[in-house]
DNA sequence: GGGGAGTGAGAGAGCGCTCTCTGGAAGAAT
DNA sequence: ATTCTTCCAGAGAGCGCTCTCTCACTCCCC
């Protein structure tokens, strides 16, 4: 391999100086044009390509920012694509900005003072936190710390950072509502861990309908896996053998309830309408199909890029939600 | 935010050089222990963080490397936790080594590019590549860059570059095979596209063992979505209507060979047995849950990373895989 | 034609760190 | 007591780049 050639060296064969050279490659129009051509040939013709180490250090910027997942999030990871749309939405908006993406799974143990070390010493000039804990302190540490962050989802303690969140109240309201529309009287939930923003929003949007519409509330919690979704909905059916709708706060969770449902003998949606939250790819595929709750994953992760990346002002953002009908609510 | 301090005031408030203050933290041996306290002291109560683009500088080393995924894998991404279980694994070993992960998705247009100069400016130590068609030139053309480069993957040209493949042949051979001993007679596939050495691989250790076992092969060929294994499922029931068994090459067309089977209204494991690949977890959910095979794809993560880190010797490594045995092949 | 404005290129000072080289002190060997 | 080792700390030279400051030059207007 023949070492990289450095802007001495392309400056000395465009026969100007380093800071010439500089210039031509940093895009500064104050540089006559048959000298920007000249440059641009040796650099061409050399292969020579900046070494961020250097321009970093004297422009104090890294030109990366870190995506940070919790551990508990990255245990959900493989089933749940909500995360890699966020990626990919991230991804996407730093690969425009030229940028680079570093990527971070906090571990079990001392997850944080890697990432408050890292993102202290100048590596990223920003962080994006996936954090679904709302009482997760590392953004707060961050920010004290003077690190650009932004989070997805919001803070369940107010703050004055700033974050993108799905509107998760309105998407729940929206999925009883429309259970209450199909007729259905009394329609349970299992709602998400009640440590997490979403999982707390998504109870609070089912209770609010149900309050509106004169029912009674039927909750039982999961903790958003599969298994939690099977175990809530026997006991549910346990509870009130009566119930005829249940609003399930994730889509892994109404799979597993969908199990539960059809080992108990109940119809869907005949006996027992079902909702989830997500529209994971799998919800088209259930039998029925699932009626959910669709968010822009990628648009969430694009937006946070943006605003991490001073693209666009850094806000308390809330992105709409979808309802997507589909078989477990209606007969066609 | 108070600015950073540098090295240069760690020295100073330790009372010792600056050279002394590097040596200290980086732990060279040769200092008096009562001036190692004293400059670690120092480190504490100043907060000091050593600035990375600086030690890059000098040491010519990123401390990062690297995982791109090539457009094609991404899209797959969401359903497929293939993906997801090597970044765990990677990231679990370059967390171990106090590096960083650059995760590059290369976008539609000028990925290559993008990423070739990326990391041929001394941005990253080594490059993994996540790349699912053997063709790809990236790994040739970085490698001949003198970047450190492993695959995962076997390239599908012969070349000397380290990679860490599945085994991809002998878990389907061990597939094929069970259901020869089952007793099933007309064994179809549905191979996965044959511009990857997955699909590749897999449909030759089917054909091996129907070759051995004295039966003809039927192949229909999907690209490994649900959607294709649908309609690869229904054209095999046309060719054939007498087949008695299908391996399909990944789950995820496998579920959707499942959906086909189920509208033609043949029985599982009963009239069919079907076999999968991959065990992705909606693998143990269907009904009947699915016989596959799995993957160490964590491992494969973390074999890549500690190659790349040059903590193991680069070679080529193939891992095995298992097969799991679940009711879509056997009644209990 | 002279002075000021404007423009483009070079010189050079660092950014914060590592690492070699040098020097001095202390202990071992003669 | 003297020389030789050994060991530890400091001095200082860069790593490759950006950016300010300076200077030379051209252009224009009075």
């Amino acid at each position: 391999m023949r070492a990289r050639p450095t802007l001495e060296k392309v400056a000395a064969r465009a026969g100007v100086s380093r800071a010439t050279a500089s210039r031509v490659v940093n895009g500064s129009t104050r540089v006559a044009p048959e000298i920007r051509e000249a440059v641009n040939r040796a650099v061409d013709e050399l292969g020579y390509v900046p070494n961020q180490a250097a321009r970093s250090l004297v422009t104090q910027r890294a030109d990366s920012i870190a995506l940070v997942f919790p551990e508990p999030a990255t245990r959900v990871f493989s089933e749940d694509p909500t995360f890699s749309g966020i990626i990919r939405g991230v991804s996407m908006e730093i690969e425009e900005a030229d940028k680079q993406l570093v990527l971070m799974l906090t571990g079990l143990a001392g997850g944080y003072q890697r990432v408050e070390r890292y993102a202290t010493n100048g590596h990223v000039d920003g962080v994006i936190i996936a954090s679904m804990h709302g009482t997760d302190p590392l953004p707060g540490i961050l920010a004290r710390r003077g690190v650009p962050v932004v989070c997805s989802g919001r803070p369940s303690v107010p703050s004055s950072l700033p974050y993108v969140d799905m509107d998760n109240v309105g998407g729940a309201e929206r999925a009883v509502r429309h259970l209450v529309e199909q007729g259905r009287r009394r329609i349970a939930t299992i709602a998400g861990p009640q440590d997490m923003i979403a999982g707390i929003d998504r109870l609070n949007g089912y209770r609010a309908v149900l309050r509106d519409s004169d029912r009674r509330s039927i909750v039982a919690v999961g903790d958003f896996t599969r298994e939690s979704g099977t175990s809530a909905m026997r006991q549910l059916l346990a509870d009130d053998p009566e119930l005829d709708a249940v609003f399930v706060a994730n889509d892994l969770m109404a799979l597993g309830a969908l199990t539960a449902l059809r080992q108990a003998g109940r119809q869907v949606p005949g006996d027992v309408a079902i909702v989830g939250f997500d529209d994971i790819p799998a919800a088209s595929y259930t039998e029925p199909p699932l009626t959910t709750v669709r968010q822009p994953t990628v648009e969430m992760g694009r937006r946070l890029a943006r605003m991490v990346l001073d693209l666009e002002e850094k806000a308390q953002v809330m992105l709409p939600t979808e309802l997507v009908v589909r078989g477990s609510t209606t007969t066609p």
